[in-house]
DNA sequence: GAAGAAAATTAAGGTATCTTAAGAAAGCTA
DNA sequence: TAGCTTTCTTAAGATACCTTAATTTTCTTC
């Protein structure tokens, strides 16, 4: 499970065999059945999160009651609520197990300790956190100028994979639609 | 002009005075007239970019030409084609001057240079682009959750200031609706 | 493998937002 | 200040997506 935290890290930013054993050393692993919180809204997000295996989804429950799902993570993805986790203050998303999952996980400060002692561990939250940042500036484009079938049909594209382990009606949260639309928009496309 | 843009990132990381002479001799100004481009679809967005003055805006032109206004920019402010800078493709996005507009810039080859000589840069771009994420969710998740007047009166809640220096029509991009149906809600709300 | 729970489908009526088009107001430029 | 361009408003008809509710299908659990 460390290794695959490692090999993620590496893919990124060279690290010596020193820097990896420290990094090893404050992580620690969770493990989730299916529906598990990993976090629930009001609790304080005080871990950076890297999914060793499962499927998660992190979402939000707006004034009435609906849910509205921000992402979904799998293996190798890392998830959190960073805005809870940066400003301390009580999260406003859950994170859910979609399937059994295992998650490493880092307190905050262990993490500026690393931050502090390994200036590739930065530079590695740093690109982290560019290209996560580009992923949704990609997704906000697509919410803007898409219709409902298109976002559907380009989801499906692209993550075949996730899309075989998902619900539908997590979908269609996704996807900023209903499930009874996001039905009849299947149905019309396979006519 | 310079002295900004050091306070802007003394605000988040400290720098030493050797430090700070570093970043000031990489950064190099352009100065943009009023719907002058910074950067247009095509174009290698071989820069980061700081604004000392002025306000920009940075959109996308789809398939069926409509513009979609990803975000504004105003004094202070980093804006980019950060997927274009990232992966060294042509911009999708078209950056341009809303106003006459001041803004420092770096080359790509010259930050790499300053990643690897002062570990705070790195850092500091870890923490601006991990706000810049965030407040992006926020936005998304708004875009999700809220009819386009709730967006409309919180924006202007929000960025008085900025509501006041752009057209309505670029709000209403922005906003993800049609200038017309903007102009019917103003009415409704003052009513 | 039966019973109950969760998810997906279908359909009818409703609403937010869009499209088109035309006119009014405001902002530049000579 | 006049004339031209850009921006904003108004309104009517169109459409994508929602809501509700009932039915069917699939998944879970004992």
């Amino acid at each position: 499970m460390l290794d695959l935290l490692i090999e993620n890290i590496k893919e990124v930013v060279p690290l010596t065999d020193e820097d990896a054993s420290l990094v090893k050393k404050a992580f620690n692993p969770v493990q989730l059945k299916k529906k598990d919180f990993l976090l629930r809204n009001g609790e304080y997000s005080d871990h950076m999160r890297f999914i060793v295996e499962g499927c998660l989804r992190a979402y939000k429950i707006d004034e009435n009651g609906k849910e509205h799902i921000l992402y979904f993570g799998i293996k190798n993805w890392w998830i959190n609520d960073l805005y809870s986790y940066l400003t301390r203050t009580p999260a406003t998303l859950f994170i859910q197990a979609v399937s059994d999952s295992t998650v490493m996980q880092i307190h905050r400060d262990q993490l500026n300790i690393l931050y502090d002692k390994i200036h590739m561990i930065d530079r590695f939250y740093r690109i982290k956190t560019q290209n996560g940042f580009v992923a949704l500036q990609e997704r906000t484009i697509n919410s803007m100028s898409q219709s409902a079938d298109e976002r559907y049909y380009d989801f499906v594209k692209k993550y075949r994979k996730m899309e075989q382990q998902i619900p539908q009606y997590m979908l269609a949260s996704y996807l900023g639609i209903t499930p009874e639309h996001l039905s009849t928009l299947r149905k019309n496309l396979t006519k």
